[in-house]
RNA sequence: GCGCCUGUAGCUCAGGGGAUAGAGCGCCGGCCUCCGGAGCCGGAAGCGCAGGUUCGAUUCCUGCCAGGCGCACCA
């Protein structure tokens, strides 16, 4: 099912061509026997330098002892001389040679993506290869903030492009439902137990001070009344626990399905614990001698995998460290037959990384099977000031609480415009704004405004052509060849988004696209009295239609056929 | 101190070993007897600093400067 990539097809003509060339120059006694280099066809940035250039003169001159522009005037002399589409040939600047082509050779793109609709752009790259894709993973013991948001978008997206690039993809969160925090947020949820019913408490160091842990507690009374009171501590801790963490993570699986999320698994932490799995990790290392005990604690050996110093896996008290489970947790992800496994996390945690990756050595597996996609924090704007953010004071902007004021299509689409590494400016303001100034309403305009045509054409009685027997050589107009050579580009953005992680490409690419439209629709009537020309341009939006169908899907934003 | 990320137009950001570095916003100037003006067209304006590798560096390497984030028997 993979799209045929008109653009690559073209490129690889052209490459092959070059080649023959070489030989051809050499049979021919022009040129001495060189070794082929590595060499690129690719597409010049200027206009004016043709629709591909090929760099493979400028990389011979020290083998073949001849300048690179003469070299160049060579290879285009032994060219075959036909070739489809392709109009002349020149050697320019230091040695490129241009190739220029008939500017119809895109339309072939055309017609294709109309036929496979939701089909147009998938590959087969990833080659069913099993891929997990683990994000957000937020401790359950509060509410999503800005930074999960962010996590969400993008997991999702790099998911959706995998998907559709060929990879067989599971989308995991992993629920930190064990270890320490748990035990603090037990705590903190029993002293507003006894603060609530008129007795002391106290909410310990470290613990959560956030109205929601309040609340919880407040329903949990209202449900079970005050029994709680005269159970052991213990119980009373794990009962409250338990409560609070179902209602947490009910919230938060909640939120992320409205912000269109959709996890395959949902892993509990404390299940790695039952299991024995934590264990099991912990004697595998040790079987490989990366473990040892100091000062009453279990250590792995860090420092032996290019760290700087070792870590603590299991305590002096015996708890095994979040590390240990971690370890586990990974292990389990490739016993579970993952060959690639990506973790997204927040750049506060980038010091977990070569850890995590040591450890993978350490248990022999390869390091490069795990990739960490760090992300950097988000800073949000309001009125143009920054809107300041505390977990501690419980002073947070949800998930919830975005998607209510802006909507999850702008939500999405501003945490995926920017690459991960970038820090984030969020404008509340703007994303709030329904007017060209957002760029999610100038691509979703673009989409409707293609509907709207269709709309219009039924309006007047008028059918969809058979697109079969559309004639586009009848498409003539700048705007129109610009819209279809980058609408042929879209197999490759999907590659290139996914070979480099990088949903971001899709956002700027999709926007782009909706420029193209908006510059077209301006400048040329679709519906006209010119039965021909309105097909075939009917053919090309609806082309377009598809593709900024697809790209918004891969973003997990909504393409409207109104607005 | 050590480590990671980032310094590109007034602002927010793409790009990337090549031939004239892009977009949006903002600013200036134009376009509606016509399918959605939530639109289009044009203009001014930029690679933090210094070395190095290369035929060629904004891109790769080193150093420096600036901002963010880490450096727990927290997660």
């Amino acid at each position: 099912m993979d799209t045929i990539n008109i653009v690559d097809k073209m490129r690889a003509g052209l490459r092959r061509a070059m080649m023959d060339s070489v030989a051809g120059a050499v049979a021919a006694g022009q040129l001495p026997p060189v070794k082929l280099p590595e060499f690129l066809v690719e597409v010049p940035r200027e206009r004016d330098h043709g629709d591909f250039a090929a760099n493979l003169a400028m990389l011979l001159p020290k083998q073949a002892r001849m300048a690179p522009r003469k070299i160049a005037e060579l290879l285009v002399e032994n060219l075959p001389r036909q070739m489809q589409w392709l109009e002349r040939v020149e050697v320019a600047g230091p040695g490129f040679i241009n190739f220029y082509l008939d500017p119809r050779w895109v339309l072939e793109a055309v017609p294709l993506a109309v036929e496979q609709q939701a089909d147009y752009g998938r590959l087969t790259l990833g080659e069913g290869q099993k891929v997990q894709v683990e994000f957000v993973s937020a401790n359950p013991t509060g509410l999503l903030h800005m930074g999960n948001a962010r996590g969400a978008a993008l997991g999702d997206s790099i998911a959706a492009i995998l998907d559709f690039a060929g990879w067989q993809v599971t989308r995991e969160y992993y629920i930190n439902d064990a270890g320490n925090q748990i035990e603090n947020f037990a705590l903190s949820l029993e002293a507003r137990f006894f603060q609530l019913l008129g007795r002391d408490g106290e909410i310990p160091e470290g613990g959560y001070h956030g109205q929601d842990v309040t609340d919880t507690v407040r329903c949990f009374i209202d449900q079970h009344g005050d029994s709680l009171l005269q159970a052991p501590q213990r119980t009373r801790l794990d009962t409250l626990a338990r409560y609070a963490l179902a209602e947490k993570i009910g919230n938060i699986k909640a939120a992320l399905a409205e912000f269109g999320v959709k996890y395959d698994v949902w892993f509990s932490e404390q299940s790695l614990h039952d299991s024995g799995q934590v264990d099991e990790a912990i004697n595998r290392l040790r079987e490989r001698g990366h473990i040892y005990e100091h000062e009453g604690a279990l250590w792995f050996k860090a420092s032996a995998f290019g760290m700087e110093k070792d870590e603590v896996v299991v305590r002096k008290n015996g708890i095994p460290t979040y590390f240990a489970a971690d370890i586990a947790y990974h292990m389990d992800k490739f016993q579970r037959g993952f060959n690639w496994v990506i973790n997204i996390w927040g750049a506060d945690h980038h010091g977990h990384v070569p850890r995590m990756k040591g450890v993978m050595d350490a248990l022999g597996y390869k390091p490069d099977a795990l990739h960490v996609i760090l992300m950097q924090l988000v800073r949000l704007f309001r009125g143009g000031e920054i809107v300041r953010m505390s977990k501690r004071t419980g002073q947070f902007v949800t998930l919830q609480e975005l998607m209510d004021e802006v909507g999850l299509d702008a939500a999405r689409y501003f945490f995926i415009m920017r690459s991960a590494d970038s820090h984030l400016d969020f404008d509340l303001d703007l994303a709030r704004t329904q007017t060209n100034d957002n760029p999610v309403y100038y691509v979703q305009y673009a989409h409707a405004r293609i509907c709207s045509i269709f709309r219009q054409l039924a309006e007047q009685g008028r059918e969809k052509p058979d697109y079969a027997a559309v004639n586009l050589d009848l498409l003539k107009e700048e705007t129109e060849l610009v819209l279809a050579r980058r609408l042929a580009d879209f197999p490759e953005e999907v590659a290139m988004a996914a070979n480099q992680l990088a949903p971001h490409r899709i956002a700027r690419y999709v926007h782009e696209m909706a420029g193209l439209l908006h510059s077209f629709y301006n400048g040329s009537r679709v519906i006209t009295d010119d039965i021909g020309l309105s097909n075939a341009r009917l053919l090309l939006v609806e082309a377009t239609r598809v593709v900024l169908k697809n790209a918004l899907d891969l973003l997990g934003v909504r393409a409207p056929e109104k607005m």
